[in-house]
DNA sequence: TGCATTTGATAACAAATGTTATCGTCTCAC
DNA sequence: GTGAGACGATAACATTTGTTATCAAATGCA
């Protein structure tokens, strides 16, 4: 099922000019990703697990869910060219309290947790890709926040349109359950959203 | 209205174990902080102003909102040792998209970004601080995670006594309405929710 | 002290949202 | 192919939540 290799690393060459690191560090951080085929529903975190691999995402879409009182709730979507890693139990060496499984067949690059955790030890000497890696944790941190203004302020129908305009293929490569957990509305009041908007713009 | 001294920083002892620097060092950084005493609803961050300092709260509590179609949001609350700035406005040099903005008469210190910077650039050099500090990052991540993943999953009422139970003191301290918004429910419900809790306890 | 304002509870009604059930279409494994 | 299950729309009804209005109590300020 899953075919592992450490070649054809012609992928990351579209991040090379990102990160201020000669050729043979850049040739062993890339060399830490193992490309992988898997197919749709393919599980790569088990919520409860403690996770030992991230994943770079080169084609396909994956979702983070969790289980609460028996039904799937999705927490968030992922596309190409996203990281995909349990974050906050990395961070804590807890188990991980989500799901991560691919909702398309997929490509995919995981790389080790060791790997990571030496490769941000050795470039937060390096002030500019330290810089790099501390904008990158508070971009998650304004995702996040956004979404806490987002449920606090709009109304679902609101949270489905900024959804739209943020990620238009949502709709067509995600089943709409999903994205109703996702906004944290029933699947049956989606699709009366979805009708109401385009009864209104007929 | 603002009273503001370089004396007298007994305040921050109880912090000072917490960080491995020389006493030089620590002088030199808590000598950025400056008192300030100031009575209820002060403006300490205006809303679309570009913030030039960031608080530390000694005594009192503060609300960070933001005007939504007219009506005032609660986004976030502060109490006794919580630090406060607009963390997205500072990294990002954007105005600010909150107000914060004092609930009780309170006492303050506050540093300047220019300092805030420097602090951060010294701190960077030296792993076992630049470690805390991106704990500290990290750590505002997850509380935004943990509200994306409540407002998903929680109904209000589970909402309101997740609340009561990470900020007891909210109850005694924070007007009413200003719960309801940051719970994403009008003032009616939030009293229906209380009268239910206390009918059911009874 | 006394008055204006803020705060919070409650009722009545309106609107939004959830639940359950049904149906048609589509997809995919065999 | 084909049959089972996944998916999405819709209806009918139940429940939750919002809105507006009213009142009482608490609070702050002159």
């Amino acid at each position: 099922m899953t075919i592992a290799c450490k070649i054809n690393k012609q992928m990351f060459d579209q991040f090379r000019n990102k990160f201020p690191l000669d050729d043979d560090k850049w040739t062993d951080y890339t060399n830490c990703f193992n490309r992988m085929e898997v197919p749709a529903k393919t599980i790569l975190i088990q919520e409860g697990d403690i996770p030992k691999k991230a994943f770079l995402i080169e084609k396909g879409c994956v979702r983070a869910w969790f289980n609460n009182a028996g039904k799937d709730v999705t927490f968030q979507f992922f596309f190409e060219n996203n990281t995909v890693a349990s974050i906050e139990s990395f961070r804590k060496k807890h188990p991980s309290t989500v799901t991560v499984e691919t909702i398309e067949p997929s490509v995919l690059w995981f790389i080790r947790k060791e790997d990571i955790d030496r490769i941000i030890a050795e470039i937060s000497e390096i002030p500019a890709l330290r810089d790099k890696f501390t904008d990158a944790i508070f971009e998650r941190t304004f995702v996040y926040m956004k979404h806490h203004f987002s449920f606090i302020k709009d109304t679902p129908q609101q949270r489905y349109l900024n959804l739209i305009k943020e990620m238009p293929q949502i709709i067509q490569r995600v089943p709409q359950h999903y994205i109703a957990s996702y906004l944290g509305i029933s699947t049956v009041h989606l699709s009366r959203i979805k009708s109401q908007l385009a009864r209104g713009k007929s």
